[in-house]
Parts: C-alpha cells; sequence; structure tokens
DNA sequence: ATCAAGATTGTGAGCGCTAACAATGATTTC
DNA sequence: GAAATCATTGTTAGCGCTCACAATCTTGAT
C-alpha cells in the first residue's frame, strides 16, 4: 500500500522522509551544496529515484525571486530570419540554462508590443528581449518601465544601449560597392515598406555609398516584403536606364527575377540582382542568387548574452552590432555592353 | 519619504495597505469574485495603479498549481513549416490566455527529445507538445511518463491517441492523382529521409495511388530536404523514362527544377514537377510550382486545442487529422508527346 | 582527556499568493 | 422586533521550496 497520496506528485518532504533525513538536507544535495557526506547524498537521490521526484518549479522560483525563464517577442515568427533568430536566442538560453517563453507577432504595431509584454509579465520572467523592427515598437518600449530587464532586438546600425542589431547599412554597401566594381553604374534599390527600420537602413546605404563612389542614384521602388511585391515592381522596373537592381531582401528578389524572366530578360546578362538575407532556398534561385547574409542566428545568440549578463548584473563586454556578408553567386555580372 | 523598501515589487499586502483593505479582498478584486462592492473594488484598483502592482506569477502559480505555460518542443524550428506550426499554437495558446515556452532541436534524434523535454520540465509547465517526426522520438515519447499531458505532432495518418497530424499520405495521392490525370504514365518520386515518418507517407502515398490507378511505379529518389540534395538528384534522375516528378517538399522541388534547367529541361514542357508544402515562396519559383499545401498554422492550433482539452480535462471532439489540399501552378501539365 | 575548529545535519521562518472558513454587517421575513 | 438570510470582509493555513541560523557530531591538536 503506498505511503502516500498519490494524487500529487512527491515533495522534497516526501523524499526527504524516505532517505531518513531532513527536507534541507534534500535541497543541499539537489543545489550541490558543499559539507553533504557521500553516503546521505547516495540514499537522498536513491529516494529521489524511487520516487519520481522533481523539483517544484514554481515554489523554487518563489523563493530564489528567479524564474530561469526568459520572454521573447517576435515579430513574423514565421518568416526565416526571426524563426532562426528566436533559434540561435533559444539554443544560447538553453546553455546558460534558461528557457525561452516565446509571443509571435504578426503585425510589428506598438499596441500589439505593448499586449504582448502584458502577457508575458503575467507569467515568471527573469528577462525580457523584443524585436522592434519599426519605429513605433520601438518608440514603445523606450519609455516603458518594466520590472525586469529588456534586450532589444532592433535592425539599425545605432549604438543605443540593451540593444542589438545587424549592420543593415554595411550590408547595403557591400550589395551596391560589389555592383559598382562589375561596372554597373545606375543602380536601381527595391526596398521595404519605410516604416521597417532596417527597410531604411538599407535604402540609405544604398544612396550612401552610391554618393560615397559619386555614382548618380538609380530607380527607388518600394515593396512589402513579399515575393509579390517583387513580382509586381519587376513588371513595373524601367530596365532601359538599369543595369543592377539592390533588393532589400530575397524574397522580393525571387519575385522580381520571375518578373524578369517573363519579360524575356536575362539575369544576369541583362540585369544584376542582389537580395539580402541570405535564406538557405536563395543559392538554389534561378539563377543562384548574389546576397547579403544575414546571421540571424547569432544575432540570437547575442541578444540572449547580452540579456544574461544584464539579469546576471555582469559588464557587458562585446559588440552589439553584427556585421553581414556579401555571398556572390551568379545573379550579379558585368554590366551589359549595348 | 516611501512607505516601502523600493528595492523589491510590490506585494499583494503592499495594495491591501494602501487601499485599507484586507489582501484577500485584493486577491478577490483581481479574480473577479462576486460579493466585493463597488466601492471598494474601486479603491483596490486605484492602488493597484498607483503602485503599478503586478501579481507574482509563481506565488500564484504555486497555489493554484497552475501556471498556465505550455512547453512545445519543436524539431527544425528554422524552416517554414515547424516556425509556422509555433506560431499557430502560439497563437491559440495566447486566446485561451496560455503562453508557450519552447526548445527548438536540430537533430530529432530520442536523445535529443529525451534531454528537451528534462529541460523543460525543469520549469513550471501544465502541458507539453512534442514535434517527433522520426521514429525514434516517437519511440521515446511513448513510453514515458510524464506528470503533466502531453499532445505529439506526428505526421502520420495513424489515429493514435494524443496525436495530431496532416494526412501525408492523402496529400501525395492528390499530388498523383493530378498528374495521372494531365496524362503522365511513369511518375517518379523524391523522397525525404525514410526515417522521417512523413517522408514515408509521402512515398506510400504516391505508390498506394500509382497502384491503385494501375500505373507502373516510377523511380524512387531519396534526398534529405535540402535544395542541395534536390539539385544533385536532378542532375542525375534518368528522364527518358519519366515526364513527371513528385517530390516530397518544396525545398528539393526547388533544387531539382534548377537542375533540369541546366540540363536544358523545361519544365512543364518536359517534365512536370509537383511539391509539397506551399511555402510562401513556392508560387514565385520558376515556374510557379504546383504543390500540396500543409496548412501549418492549423495544425498547430489543433495541436493546442487538443493539449488544453486535455489540461482542462475536457472531451476532445473535432478530427485530429488536418486535410492538405493541391494547389495547381504552372509547375506541372499534360504530358509531352515524344 | 579537552577544547576549538570544522564538517554535517536539522529547525524555523518566509517567499506571495489562493482557498477554506469565520466573522461582521445589512437586509429581509414573519 | 427577532431570527434568518445574504452580501461583504477578514483570518488562518497552507502551496513547496530556500535561506539563515542553530545544533550536533567529528576530528586533531594540545
Amino acid at each position: 500500500m503506498p505511503e502516500r497520496n498519490m494524487t500529487t506528485p512527491p515533495t522534497m518532504e516526501d523524499v526527504a522522509l524516505a532517505a531518513g533525513v531532513s527536507h534541507q538536507t534534500v535541497s543541499r544535495v539537489l543545489n550541490n551544496h558543499p559539507h553533504v557526506s557521500e553516503r546521505t547524498k547516495k540514499s537522498v537521490i536513491a529516494a529521489i529515484d524511487k520516487l519520481g521526484y522533481r523539483r517544484n518549479a514554481s515554489a523554487r522560483s518563489l523563493a530564489t525571486r528567479s524564474s530561469r525563464i526568459i520572454g521573447a517577442v517576435i515579430v513574423e515568427l514565421g518568416q526565416y530570419g526571426p524563426s532562426n533568430t528566436l533559434l540561435g536566442l533559444q539554443q544560447a538560453a538553453l546553455e546558460d540554462d534558461y528557457i525561452v517563453n516565446v509571443v509571435g507577432l504578426t503585425s510589428p504595431g506598438s499596441t500589439a508590443v505593448r499586449e504582448s509584454l502584458d502577457h508575458l509579465l503575467g507569467h515568471p520572467l527573469d528577462g525580457i528581449i523584443v524585436v522592434a523592427p519599426v519605429d513605433s515598437a520601438l518608440d514603445t518600449l523606450k519609455d516603458l518601465k518594466l520590472p525586469v530587464p529588456l534586450v532589444i532586438i532592433a535592425s539599425g546600425s545605432t549604438q543605443e544601449p540593451n540593444t542589438v542589431s545587424v549592420d543593415q547599412s554595411l550590408g547595403a554597401r557591400l550589395a551596391v560597392r560589389h555592383l559598382i566594381k562589375e561596372g554597373h553604374e545606375t543602380i536601381a534599390h527595391l526596398s521595404g515598406p519605410p516604416d521597417w527600420i532596417d527597410a531604411r537602413q538599407r535604402r540609405d546605404g544604398w544612396a550612401r555609398e552610391l554618393a560615397a563612389l559619386q555614382s548618380a542614384p538609380g530607380q527607388l521602388l518600394e515593396g512589402d516584403w513579399s515575393s509579390e511585391s517583387g513580382y509586381q515592381r519587376g513588371l513595373e522596373i524601367d530596365v532601359s536606364s538599369t543595369s543592377a537592381i539592390f533588393v532589400a531582401n530575397d524574397q522580393m528578389a525571387l519575385g522580381l527575377m520571375r518578373a524578369l524572366h517573363e519579360r524575356g530578360l536575362n539575369v544576369p546578362g541583362d540585369i544584376s540582382v542582389v537580395g539580402f538575407d541570405d535564406q538557405p532556398e536563395s543559392s538554389y534561385f534561378y539563377p543562384p542568387l548574389t546576397t547579403v547574409r544575414q546571421d540571424f542566428h547569432g544575432l540570437g545568440r547575442l541578444s540572449l548574452d547580452l540579456l544574461v549578463s544584464k539579469i546576471e548584473g555582469q559588464e557587458f563586454t562585446g559588440s552589439t552590432l553584427v556585421a553581414p556578408a556579401l555571398v556572390i553567386r551568379d545573379s550579379t555580372g558585368p554590366r551589359p555592353q549595348k
């Protein structure tokens, strides 16, 4: 006959009883405290195994005032970049023995961010990471008083405190520089929505690099990140004066290239295309896409490292700006001679 | 001068003091209990606002034995399908006032699953959802005694209890049926790794539908889900006897089509291709890909609904099998006349 | 043998909340 | 006007853990 009521999981007291020690000794074993004799440690562990005991995390968290849970608000969680940022963040968290509570947002607006923070804060958390890709979200966060440390993943090159980001502007400049080197003179840009910080950063990088290289700015088109919008712009774009296009992400580049094909244009024979992101599929586009690789995984890790250092009250040394890299494939080539 | 030590957040007692009531009355207000007068309710709320009070989730969870947190183990979190499953799951969770604790796995093996469950169980959880795409993971879960309800997302058409899935076999049959209808006679299949349950289900669906339609089975090739492997198989495949290929996912189909292009073959002029998944990019592939759409989002929601009904001890009525749908685009066409 | 120092264990309180019960006051009913 | 009823509030006891402290038991040096 069972010694205890089995409707509820065993407690530390049950283990103590089974091992013939006090609950505190069980706690010491579990927390690897010094000054516990081998003999009692063994018997405690045996009792734990026998009862299938696990510490009650809520009780622990109440007593220690720490849950080892961090919250993450991820915009566009279903997309390649965000999901891989989350993955990197989560893996780094596991290494530090934290676990990640995630809220995905489909709209990046201010209210949505505020609401998800509210949801998150209804649960035990040691810190929060928020992806703030648009201005309104970023502004919301700036004047928000949170009871736990916060790290922002903002896609800018600004060195704000508590913020990590990929250097979008640098990525754009790398892309433009490459095209110039290939002899292109008029380089168009298909940008993302201008309220997205990274869209602006890429556009500005494009414009600035052109200016720096004494090259006249090309056409500026605007999409909404989707392949569909890339396709539409691809149907519209005036190719008479343009020999290269820098596109703000790979998905739009895909749509754009399909439109160009349909117009009977050859990439890169007639027109060169550079993307941004480097999704795994991009190297199998037709043609394989020259693009700017963002290390989303690394960005996620970085955000977590920064957050953990804040939680644990340490100084964070290290850059909070991740450098992207140009990946040259077959969608770019020398400027065609007309 | 402050009335209380500000190093620690205000407690229910602090609010009670400020509102001139007992802590229990504060609790009543917070939990919407009946029999609280409007007057005191107002003053309590005022005190809450003034102090910026939030309930301590750990204490609450300890007292109620419920955290309203559910754990999710997601394999290949960085991919389109899994990340959208997570998104659906998470959104449904929010509606039921749960929050999702996620662990992403890059390898789907048995040990990895066991380890992540262990991590998860070190935290307060009301239930767990696990993606078990390979046999070893599924087997591990079957004989595992967990302290909380479990729902498995397994990619089979098996009607196991506590399991939700997309009907992979049906999807494959839809694809094959379409190709047959277009007049194709020898239909090859590029499958995923055979230890993945959905890879096998798709392969079996392909074989069975061919058999059902009295058609001879075509070549069977094997990839690893990656575009690269699709590309390689595309370079190798014998096209003399094959006019259509059913590919087990869109990424491989992308690689395959690029290889076919490089071999000077036209899709669908010379050869038809059907994919599986329907990623957003697929309709902008060159050519737009005919494929089988899986409702990952819906799958995630379903898994959560099932889990919540188990947590709350209700009967779950409703199917646990999600039907996929064929999306016809331009990569398939009538069998070419030789 | 004796005592201090260290190792090992136990005791009590408290983390902040909810649940059960008790107590009070207001209102109704005969 | 007394008893019964109901609405409203307070009191007490946990939930299962960790922390600070106290108690005991070893040692080895004197």
